[in-house]
RNA sequence: GUGGAUGUGCCGGAGUGGUCAAACGGGAAGGACUCAAGAUCCUUUAGCUUAUGCUUACCUAGGUUCGAAUCCUAGCAUCCACACCA
């Protein structure tokens, strides 16, 4: 007997596959295609980690399957080299970037290989490419000139230790993304925003139709976050102050009004009298971080200013509250302490006045007896005419009466914001516009893309592009006066939100893809990844998704039709796997104790794909017995008559397989797998069929030992493209027809004895049956099969004798049942 | 607070109205082989017991049903995401 030798397995397949282009493909119009994309990493310096290995190994188990099912399988892979950990690590290293992250690829790249993945290689992309960002550039000089590209000054959230700006999205919990320690500041700056925003409708409407985890999907419309409301104008030194609320029904309710700390024209609201306080409350603010702030009481300042109620015309008090969101609505609340929490809180703390405007009926309400702020239904009282209106009424007639004095107007709010792309770094795309004293910000002409990263930059403080005299220095495109470039980069979620549609045309120099060749492949098909980029990459693509749309590149809508999300695995003692708790597992190392396919079968035995778990060094040798027990039982395979058993429980394993891996059932595949294996192990000799379908069926989980197998069976195709096992329907209709009429024996049996060992007496069994039961059956054999006498029905029989219902009750296998 | 998910045997984890003391894997125990270890193979793994028997079991408490791990109601617990959005 051979000794198992799984490396020199792998690598003689692999090899192979690179010989022969087994898995590069071309547009085929006769054939029909398929999409299967994994997110593309991140390429570190440390290397694969185990998390990508289950990713890619989800991806490829589905691709495999898919390219032996006939399907014309797109898959590859590529690079989001662009990004903040490169610069950092290449300044840590002394390297440039560019050095690094060529290394990281490349180490990538191999690491990627040799497990084994069916990617075409010859797609390969890599971000930081300046063929490949080249198209960033134009993306956003075309979104410049839709005007959904602009430039403005805004409070902006900076990350101390990536020295730069953060979008909303990769703030968590008022720190970094990127680290977990570094609180997230508040900073004005000038920034180039995308008008994410114009799309917040369809970005909201469109996720109905997507064949997304429901998780995703409710996250990112709570992130988009559509509210219907009333914007009420109070008036405050004469000028119209708009206001944004959802509860206009409360309006007489109002006894204050609250204005952020980070509101624009803030200043024009303090008083002289109040700057003191205010400038005290401001600068408190600053030394505490968002997090704490959430943590925070309510707490705030009088402005000195008050507003006018456009309904009452009282004037009530402007405070700044550190509770109100700058960038939501107007960023000023009007605040109805007797019907909303916060607003109760406030004003208990700075004794405001609490007027009751909503009575809610069933009980009495009164200023002594409140608690808390009643935020019910009820009728309106102390509201002015609008007294005694049913208060969900109440809203829309005092919408609607606002709108009509011009005091106010219907509104939408949406807790999307623009994206805010400005990177204050080196290693990203450079936005490509050149500043011009005349005539300001100027887009470099498409003819002069790619504008790319100059390599002669110091790292070290502040953003290096700044260090590089030359490359800023340059001629205004429009005027030939004196320009700088702009040296602020684009954030790395630009690359990576459209890189599945360059993967159909990756080395196009001429066209940002060719339309063809996009139209054949796209959209994806099937897309896996973290669960992490739910309201990051995964709404940034759906808006360049719609985007090249418009432009009329593309003629879908959305990026891709299926998502699904791989879990997370722990370290064996339960935690996050990380360098620091020591409990990390390498992938690489792995597969060559074990070998790949063995680590490819353990990842998708363990659990469910999407769901958490605990890495096991047992589990995983569980697979490599199982796997080295196939190995030995086919390297002295000898072909045999089997049971006809053996044949159906074949055909039914094909069909489950099929199923299970269509769904990302792979654990339960794998345990079909497990279990067929066993009863070929049992009858020894089979047919090679049978053999051959096994070996298929394993193939797409792991793809080197089958390719040997094949090849021991005498087969000098590859198993990898072979044609997927067909399912049989007519052998199973047989047997499943025998089966049927025992199975209604047997379980009808058990009803009436039980029936009957209650003293109940059963002259009469009335059966109920699904159609497709009720054609197989044969009565006469049930009715001698039960002993009684039996009247058998459809349930769709509208003739059927049932008076208790019980024809509901029927199932396959099982009818309904109604004694006499 | 809001939204989502989950709760099964020693552990991981299937199942989803009758065939369920509950697949599969891991662990453990016993046995075979061996001088021995490892590998491999077989058996057992809720309790009483060895009978095609009973009892206790699928978070808890109720309910529906001839019958529930599976359906309904309430509660408890855990995990994740978002979180002062007016």
């Amino acid at each position: 007997m051979d000794e198992f030798n799984f490396s020199k397995i792998e690598k003689k397949w692999q090899k192979r596959w690179e010989k022969e282009k087994t898995f590069e493909v071309k547009e085929d119009p006769k054939k029909k295609k398929f999409y299967s994309l994994e997110m593309f990493p991140y390429p570190s310096g440390s290397g694969l980690h185990m998390g990508h290995a289950l990713n890619y190994t989800i991806g490829d188990i589905f691709a495999r399957f898919k390219i032996m099912n006939g399907f014309n399988v797109l898959h590859p892979m590529g690079y989001d080299a662009l990004g903040l950990p490169a610069e950092n690590a290449a300044i840590k290293a002394g390297t440039p970037p560019q050095d690094y992250t060529k290394n990281s690829t490349k180490s990538f790249t191999s690491q990627m290989k040799s497990l084994g993945f069916s990617y075409d290689w010859s797609r390969l992309l890599d971000t930081s490419d300046p063929g490949y960002y080249r198209w960033d550039q134009w993306i956003f000089l075309k979104m410049l000139e839709a005007g959904l590209a602009y430039q403005k000054e805004s409070l902006v959230n900076w990350c101390p230790d990536c020295r730069t700006v953060l979008a909303n999205e990769q703030v968590h919990d008022g720190k970094c993304w990127r680290h977990e320690g570094t609180h997230v500041k508040m900073k004005l700056l000038k920034q180039w925003f995308l008008k994410i925003t114009d799309y917040a409708d369809e970005l909201l409407d469109k996720i109905d139709d997507l064949d997304w985890p429901e998780k995703t999907k409710q996250m990112q419309k709570h992130w988009i976050g559509k509210r219907y409301g009333t914007e009420i104008d109070f008036l405050i030194n004469g000028k119209k102050w708009p206001v944004f609320t959802t509860r206009p029904d409360t309006v007489y309710g109002v006894t204050f009004v609250v204005v952020s700390p980070y509101h624009g024209k803030l200043n024009n609201l303090v008083t002289k009298e109040h700057r003191k306080e205010v400038d005290e409350f401001l600068k408190k603010l600053k030394s505490i971080s968002e997090k704490e702030i959430v943590l925070l009481e309510k707490e705030g300042v009088f402005t000195g200013s008050y507003a006018i109620n456009p309904l009452t015309k009282e004037k009530v008090p402007i405070y700044i509250g550190n509770f109100v969101v700058a960038d939501y609505g107007s960023g000023m609340v009007m605040a109805v302490p007797a019907h909303d929490q916060r607003d109760y809180e406030f004003a208990k703390k700075y004794r405001i006045k609490i007027k009751i405007v909503i009575d809610p009926v069933d009980f009495e309400l009164n200023e002594k007896n409140l608690a808390e702020a009643y935020v019910g239904d009820g009728t309106l009282v102390n509201s002015g005419e609008f007294n005694h209106l049913e208060n969900n009424k109440a809203k829309e007639v005092i919408g609607e009466f606002l709108t009509k004095k011009d005091l106010g107007r219907k509104s939408v709010q949406f807790r999307l914001k623009d994206w805010g792309i400005s990177r204050q770094r080196y290693w990203g795309t450079p936005i490509p516009v050149i500043h011009c004293e005349k005539c300001g910000a100027v887009p470099v002409s498409e003819k002069d893309l790619p504008v790319k990263l100059p390599r002669e930059v110091k790292f070290g403080e502040g953003n290096p592009l700044l260090t590089n005299k030359k490359w800023i220095n340059v001629v205004c495109p429009k005027c030939g006066g004196k320009g700088h470039r702009e040296t602020d980069t684009m954030d790395t979620f630009a690359n990576s939100s459209w890189y599945f549609l360059r993967y159909c045309d990756p080395k196009n120099n001429k066209k940002i893809f060719d339309e063809k060749k996009i139209q054949y492949w796209s959209p994806v098909d099937i897309y896996i990844g973290g669960a992490e980029h739910a309201c990051m990459h995964l709404i940034y693509s759906r808006f360049y998704v719609k985007f090249l749309r418009d432009l009329g590149l593309i003629d879908f809508d959305e990026p891709a039709k299926r998502l699904f999300h791989q879990g997370l695995i722990h370290g064996e003692d339960g935690e996050k796997m990380s360098k620091s708790k020591g409990n990390v597992v390498d992938p690489l190392l792995t597969s060559k104790k074990y070998g790949v396919d063995s680590l490819r079968f353990f990842l998708v035995s363990v659990a469910s794909p999407d769901k958490d778990f605990d890495w096991s060094e047992k589990g995983i040798q569980g697979s490599y017995r199982f796997i080295k027990k196939i190995y030995h039982y086919f390297e002295g395979f000898k072909s045999g008559e089997n049971s006809k058993e053996l044949d159906f429980n074949m055909n039914e394993v094909i069909r489950e397989v099929s199923e299970e891996i269509e769904n990302f059932d792979y654990r339960k595949a794998t345990i079909r797998l497990r279990e067929i294996f066993e009863t070929i192990l049992k009858e020894g000799k089979v047919r090679k069929k049978i053999a051959e379908d096994f070996l298929k069926l394993l193939s797409p989980f792991c793809p080197h030992i089958t390719e040997e197998l094949w090849e021991k069976l005498g087969r000098n195709d590859l198993i990898s493209i072979s044609k997927w096992p067909e399912y049989t329907k007519i052998q199973v209709g047989k047997k499943a027809d025998e089966d049927i009429n025992k199975k209604i024996i047997k379980n009808v049996s058990l009803v009436v004895k039980k029936f009957e060992d209650r003293g109940d007496r059963i002259s009469k069994i009335h059966l109920y049956l699904v159609p497709s039961d009720f054609e197989e059956i044969n009565p006469e054999k049930i009715k001698k099969g039960i002993g009684k006498e039996v009247f058998a029905y459809s349930v769709r029989d509208k003739k059927k004798h049932d008076p208790e219902g019980r024809s509901k009750k029927a199932r396959p296998g099982m009818p309904g049942i109604w004694f006499e």
